[in-house]
DNA sequence: TAACCCATGTAACCTGTTACATGATTAA
DNA sequence: TTAATCATGTAACAGGTTACATGGGTTA
């Protein structure tokens, strides 16, 4: 249902390929909304159909053909009224938190060491994040109206990963304590 | 993928029947991986097939006749297997952040708008964690090993309905200096 | 010579959502 | 009398994943 505004929002900038929107949903709209290459085309497709975006052939040597798809006027109408819509509640899954739900069934080993390969994606995640905004964003004030604004979705990756961060800490200390304690789950 | 699992941890404390899972789905466990009914009384009818559950009719008066589903031997050896298997970075899919990356194209009490009402929800929850907090999980060291698992669980929602809260905090900041400098998308 | 980048797709499959269905009991 | 609770399901559809396909150009 959003990966059609997804798209929206990020042709909102400039017009781009469906390779290239791939490679941004991976880069920055793709830290809070995922998709594939394959979702992508057959969307770009759709949202052609429906007049929301329009699309320019492009024939290139040395490289394959592409096509440029250019949000329409129709597209910026349908993604403002989107916008003031209320968001839903985000469907909540992840499965670390089942697997600590039913951590009492393992060592406390087996689990820290699922939480350490955990924390070590999450601190490079972190990095990225840190990194992408001491190169882009450290001049508010001199930032495009855009940009403020994904400034904003970059701080909330920054606040939620330090956020994780500090659980998995608090965890960890649990499982350190469990295990000396040398309770449960001896399998 | 993993629902199976979710389901399986939820059997792991005692026998329930598919009704009650999508009860407990939505109240703790449901948290941090959510499902409808329908999915849950097809998962299970699979779970049995593969000898991962075993079921008994229990027949009632006055109320409908009910399934009681119970972990097998086999099941807990799959969940503890999956348990220990490297968890998947999970596939973020928030609309709100879509929203507020493209929030140059409306005026800032629009997406004000839709901010507060996004907090209100998480003010909420927070709440809601809070009180099942204090309601259950104050003496810590009294628990069971179970419950303390769970512990983790909640205080991983409470420090992320905060994290978020304060994130709130500092957009609301900004969307309201950008409001007294008017520049933006005025439709 | 192997792998990766560019660039776009089809097809099969799995997962998840929404609508519909039944029917008795109990609380507002 | 309206709605909610208990209790289990079918069916259609939408959304998302994985596998497969093509093929030249560049980098290691």
């Amino acid at each position: 249902m959003s990966l059609k505004y997804a798209i929206l929002a990020a042709l909102s900038s400039q017009p781009r390929t469906g390779y290239e929107l791939s490679k941004k949903i991976h880069g920055s709209i793709g830290f809070f909304w995922s998709a594939t290459h394959q979702q992508i085309y057959k969307e770009l497709k759709e949202l052609d159909s429906e007049g929301w975006v329009s699309v320019r052939a492009v024939r290139q040597s040395e490289k394959p053909d592409k096509k440029i798809y250019r949000l329409s006027s129709r597209g910026v109408k349908e993604l403002k009224k989107w916008i003031a819509e209320e968001a839903h509640f985000p469907a909540a899954k992840d499965a670390l938190l089942i697997k600590i739900f039913a951590g009492h069934l393992v060592p406390p080993a087996v689990l820290m060491n699922v939480l350490e390969k955990a924390a070590t994606h999450r601190k490079k995640r972190l990095k990225q994040f840190q990194e992408i905004m001491s190169a882009h964003f450290t001049e508010l004030d001199s930032l495009s109206e855009a940009h403020q604004f994904q400034y904003l979705t970059l701080r909330r990756g920054i606040l939620f990963e330090q956020a994780w961060l500090r659980w998995a800490e608090e965890t960890r200390k649990f499982l350190q304590e469990t295990k000396r304690a040398g309770i449960v789950g001896e399998s």
